[in-house]
DNA sequence: TGCGTGTGGTAG
DNA sequence: ATCGCTACCACACGCA
């Protein structure tokens, strides 16, 4: 496979304008000067483009800003741009046809492509001169020895240079070493490219990261075989694998790949790391218990650290001990669990029965930053939280517009509609990292890492989805408040929005994001005793503003949901923000950290408001026929806007009116529902019976 | 038993 | 001084 691809490489080398092409001083150099001093001048030229970024920016949240910070900091960060990959690989994945279910044939054949030493090859790319010094890519500069290695090359590694180590610590292994800034737009566009070649291949590609995937290429191996009957199958593989390695080279302007292939998604990658660097491995099914045997458990997937060190203690090393053991030993002896045990206990026999899934559905959006977090007052907190919320309901968005927009086939009205039907989300949660009493100061990375910490996490059950920024930054500063932390303590924060809702009634929410079965379970149970009480003539007939529904026909549900909600913001002061609804353990904290403000008139309105709110939501997606829909919401808007609380007592003959009026059975004695319930007392006489989806009655 | 929450582990 | 993210899974525990 060594002469196939330095073949490979010949044969590309010219055609690299195909790709990106090389328009810095990389290949254009025709002075005398040492290829080492010529890399490290094209190293300061990179890193002079990227402005105050690379060039001493390391300041903290508190200097800076939290707006500017926010943003400087995801521009600049390598662990964003590998977890946010998934959201551009979505984008080419739109603009292609749909992939064809895929059929299970046997014998399977699956590749694992991985591009070597990726980040560094793309800087690197179509300059043998670089390509022979020792490369890593990393913040860290000749000046300043410091920064995380990212991506070591493969003569840096000979040396002992891996990822993950220290700039400085690296020099010491290979003073020649030469660092390279990031390049995050042409990782991307290279990484683009890529996928093209692969999907030209075969539509049945599964991307893992920017650099790595798995191809089932079971059908392209079946097609060459029939197609030449008299040939070894293995071979006729291998000429696949390598043909397809050539095009990568070529459409990556200069970068190789490496290809295992294997019977199951676990094997070809096992096999990737025989094939690398720029090779090609097939571990075939016979020659497996022999291969896996003699690795190391931490090379199986799910092994990591941890579970390393546990099977260490019990003298378990290499894969050949651990088949000794049995599943039930490994779950409960060692208390790996159940299904870390079953996993392990068949990787190291070579079974892998994950299911082909190349595109699953994103169950949560999160944002978060543990580098240079500081803070001296509360007010700076909150505005750190309200850029990082902002920060990531955008992202929730634009990936709702991306995947989406693909289903709506294009039409602008259509796309309209498709994001009119996402309503957002109904779980908000808060990670904060706070800073340990004693925290080690040489246990941090550089001087803005976040060091020893305590991460506390808290989460808020909305009754009703959102997607405003402002929302949902409200939330985790309550969240936050209700964790009692000093500004000071912190080092880090986090943003995480699940629960994803679609509106199910809409004819474009087919299959991207469903409710889960135990949400639309509760769901069901929720409104059962409403349904049946909920006189839909009547209120019908009750409803005089034939005009205004006209009007209103046209709005789509969440539309009106939303006017709803605008008008009940409307009709209150300023709201205490406080993280009380369906959260018992958050409701307590918060009455905790401000008695006087939880009972108050403000932060009880709040409540109502919400708990309103996702009344009419229910209503709105439990009532299928537009008009009758349209017409109720108008009885309960018309009755709500007009609603102000200044007592208790207005607060029940509003719920007594509003129920009568939409024909509810207006109960004294709240006895509705359900498993999870909930009794919020308030320091007046109301009780407010809830479970997590919202309010389920009303008591004294 | 079933559900919701908080924590920990893992990969890339 | 050098950018410690993101998404998912599994589990323990408390509660009803």
């Amino acid at each position: 496979s060594a002469s196939a691809s330095a073949s490979a490489s010949a044969s590309a080398q010219s055609k690299t304008h195909i790709s990106t092409p090389v328009t810095d001083k990389r290949q254009r150099d025709s002075d005398s000067r040492s290829p080492e001093e010529k890399a490290k001048e094209l190293a300061e030229e990179l890193r002079s483009g990227l402005g105050p970024l690379a060039q001493g920016w390391g300041r903290s949240s508190h200097e800076v800003g939290a707006e500017k910070f926010v943003d400087t900091f995801f521009k600049a960060s390598r662990l964003h741009f590998i977890g946010t990959w998934k959201e551009r690989y979505d984008t080419l994945l739109d603009v292609m046809d749909d992939t064809p279910p895929l059929i299970e044939i046997n014998p399977r054949w699956i590749f694992h492509v991985d591009m070597d030493a990726f980040f560094a090859s793309v800087t690197t790319r179509g300059v043998p001169e670089l390509q022979r010094l020792p490369v890593v890519i990393c913040w860290g500069s000749e000046k300043s020895n410091s920064g995380e290695i990212s991506c070591a090359n493969y003569v840096a590694r000979k040396s002992g240079v891996k990822a993950g180590e220290w700039l400085s610590s690296a020099k010491e292994k290979c003073p020649t070493l030469i660092s390279f800034p990031f390049e995050f737009e042409k990782y991307t566009e290279t990484a683009m490219n890529m996928y093209k070649a692969l999907f030209r291949l075969t539509p049945h590609v599964l991307g893992l990261s920017c650099d790595e995937a798995y191809l089932d290429v079971s059908q392209v191996v079946a097609d060459a075989a029939l197609a030449n009957p008299f040939a070894d199958v293995n071979h006729v593989v291998s000429e696949i694998a390598e043909k397809l390695r050539r095009e990568i080279f070529q459409v990556t302007g200069g970068c190789t790949a490496s290809i295992g292939c294997g019977s199951n998604q676990f094997l070809s990658r096992l096999a990737t790391k025989q094939a690398k660097p720029d090779g090609y491995f097939h571990l075939e099914d016979s020659k497996v218990l022999d291969f896996i045997g003699k690795l190391n458990v931490s090379d199986l997937p799910s092994v990591g650290w941890s579970t390393t060190k546990i099977l260490k203690e019990k003298g378990i090393q290499t894969c050949f001990e651990l088949r000794k053991l049995s599943q039930k030993f490994l779950a409960q002896d060692l208390k790996l669990g159940p299904k870390t045990a079953k996993k392990i206990f068949e990787y190291c026999r070579g079974i892998d029965t994950r299911p082909w899934n190349p595109r699953p559905i994103r169950k949560s959006v999160s944002a978060q930053i543990s580098w240079g977090v500081r803070m001296k007052t509360d007010s700076e907190v909150e505005d750190f939280l309200k850029h990082l919320s902002a920060k990531v309901v955008d992202r929730m968005l634009a990936m709702f517009k991306k995947t989406s927009g693909n289903k709506a086939k294009g039409t602008a009205a259509e796309e309209a509609n498709v994001i009119r039907s996402f309503h957002g989300a109904s779980l908000v949660s808060l990670k904060v990292w706070r800073a340990k009493k004693n925290a080690n100061p040489n246990k941090r990375k550089g001087s803005l890492g976040h060091g020893q910490c305590d991460r506390l996490h808290r989460s808020l059950t909305r009754s009703f989805p959102t997607k405003d920024p402002e929302e949902v930054a409200r939330n985790t500063i309550g969240l936050f408040k209700a964790l009692k932390i000093e500004a000071e303590e912190v080092r880090g924060m986090g943003v995480i929005l699940g629960n994803l809702h679609e509106n199910k009634n809409s004819a474009s929410s087919t299959s991207v994001r469903k409710l889960s079965t135990n949400q639309a379970k509760r769901r069901r149970t929720v409104l059962e005793p409403f349904r049946n009480t909920f006189n839909l003539s009547a209120a019908l007939q009750a409803s005089t503003l034939t005009k205004d529904i006209e009007n209103l026909q046209t709005l789509s549900h969440k539309e009106m949901v939303d006017a709803i909600i605008d008008q009940l913001r409307k009709t209150k002061t300023e709201p205490e923000v406080l993280p009380f609804l369906g959260n018992k353990k958050a409701c307590e904290a918060a009455a905790f950290c401000n008695g006087e403000t939880c009972g108050s008139v403000h932060c009880f309105q709040k409540h109502m408001l919400d708990c309103t709110a996702q009344f009419l939501y229910e209503m709105c997606v439990s009532i299928d026929d537009d008009l009758v829909r349209i017409r109720c919401l108008i009885q309960a808007v018309k009755q709500i806007a007009n609603c102000i609380w200044e007592k208790d007592s207005d607060l029940n003959k509003y719920w007594q009116s509003c129920c009568d009026q939409l024909k509810f059975q207006y109960r004294e004695d709240v006895n509705v529902c359900s498993s999870s319930q909930i009794s919020y007392s308030s320091s007046r006489n109301s009780d407010i019976i809830m479970n997590s989806s919202g309010i389920v009655g009303l008591g004294k």
